[in-house]
DNA sequence: ATCATCGTCGTGAAATTTTCCCGGCACCGG
DNA sequence: CCGGTGCCGGGAAAATTTCACGACGATGAT
């Protein structure tokens, strides 16, 4: 078990992040990486490839995001061990990664041996949570605010998603074959199953939760 | 002039960046790295301290945020060479940065070489600008997406930044001395230059444009 | 000096939206 | 069968958004 080196697989779209990754793993004995993907497509076709002992994987990227590569991966391989490295320090995040099947989830704020730490952790099958999102789980839940996607119905969240994207109340309720009247009434009571008074906060909220990316946007 | 290397400070506030730009950069002959830090404070106190020949700035880390952080150096020396390297690929806060007194911006997901070259660029007094970057100028002067801020006064622009970040128009008008109505009027107005309809249109355009961004969107 | 322009602030009134309350349907578990 | 819940929309009051308009001061050109 010892003899042999634990290979790693990269995925994030910054060179210079795997840059960094693999300047602090090399550090570490035992650890070899084999393969680097910039993004969500790229690493499924390494990983059948290479088949590593661990990917370390970025939420955000083009195309394929971190979350879907990862249900790919794990559909792939039910053993796949993957550990969620990424900026967003939110608890709905990572609340989603580990749902979809993530061994671990890390910030990038982190102290390198955090990050480290998380690697063997998950190497040896435990689920590797950074402090600050413990934190922030906690704080969640203290604080109430339930998840979106658990306090509306399914219509409603369809709704939700589609006021955040699409444009104006008859909009949706072409697309959804409803009454303009019916969407403006869901659209008044998700606002106040959420707690908020204004479309403002609405989207913030969102923001806040993940249910829309800075991504989505279409600002890129 | 190239018997001494460069010297050059690090401002990220992940550390796997700076390990990676350190790992890159230090490849290069005639470059030293000679400073870290991860906030925009901590910034200003190590470059009074070491006098870098260049810094390389990430645009989003808590406190002082990037943007400040070079308005800040370029005042305490108004000869700082000041690279940012960020994620954000929008040309709106490349704007803001190059006005703040940045002598380049690349994006993080530019090749290595990009880097480097930009570095360089930006130690013999060139503005580098990532091509990717140069592409979104020019795509959003084709589209016509002028600035918001060059298309508000300054009240509308004000009031702007209250609706994005206070909760009501009666909130606003209170701490503006304004009337209700009037806020309403402004609102109103902002929505029609801006040229969208609804207010998640002006919280996505406003992201856009960096005018809100991720981090001020009470995440952290 | 005067005039035109623009930004700012406000009013009033119409148009629209939001919100609240309601009833009808369908589905499910006890 | 009955109560609870999700889903769909009507009606009407309440709130808002929007539009037209006037007043005022600052600016700037003639």
């Amino acid at each position: 078990m010892s003899n042999t080196a634990r290979t790693i697989m990269l995925v994030d779209d910054h060179a210079v992040v795997r840059e960094g990754y693999r300047s602090m793993l090399q550090k570490q004995p035992g650890l070899r990486v084999v393969a680097e993907a910039s993004g969500g497509a790229e690493a499924y076709r390494l990983y059948k490839e290479t088949g590593p002992d661990l990917v370390i994987m970025d939420l955000s990227m083009p195309g394929i995001g971190g979350i879907e590569a990862i249900r790919r991966l794990r559909q792939w391989d039910k053993h796949a061990k993957i550990l969620v490295f990424t900026m967003h320090q939110n608890a709905a995040f990572a609340v989603q990664a580990i749902r979809a099947g993530a061994s671990g989830y890390v910030t990038k704020t982190s102290p390198p041996e955090t990050l480290v730490h998380a690697v063997m952790d998950a190497l040896s099958g435990k689920i590797a949570i950074s402090p600050d999102i413990d934190h922030e789980l906690a704080l969640s839940h203290l604080a109430g605010e339930t998840a979106a996607a658990d306090l509306l119905t399914a219509r409603e969240f369809e709704v939700l998603r589609m006021l955040l994207a699409e444009k104006t109340t008859d909009e949706i309720a072409e697309v959804l074959h409803l009454s303009p009247k019916t969407v403006a009434n869901l659209h008044s009571l998700i606002k106040d199953k959420l707690g908020v008074g204004t479309d403002i906060e609405l989207v913030r909220l969102a923001l806040r939760q993940g249910i829309l990316t800075q991504i989505d946007l279409g600002e890129r």
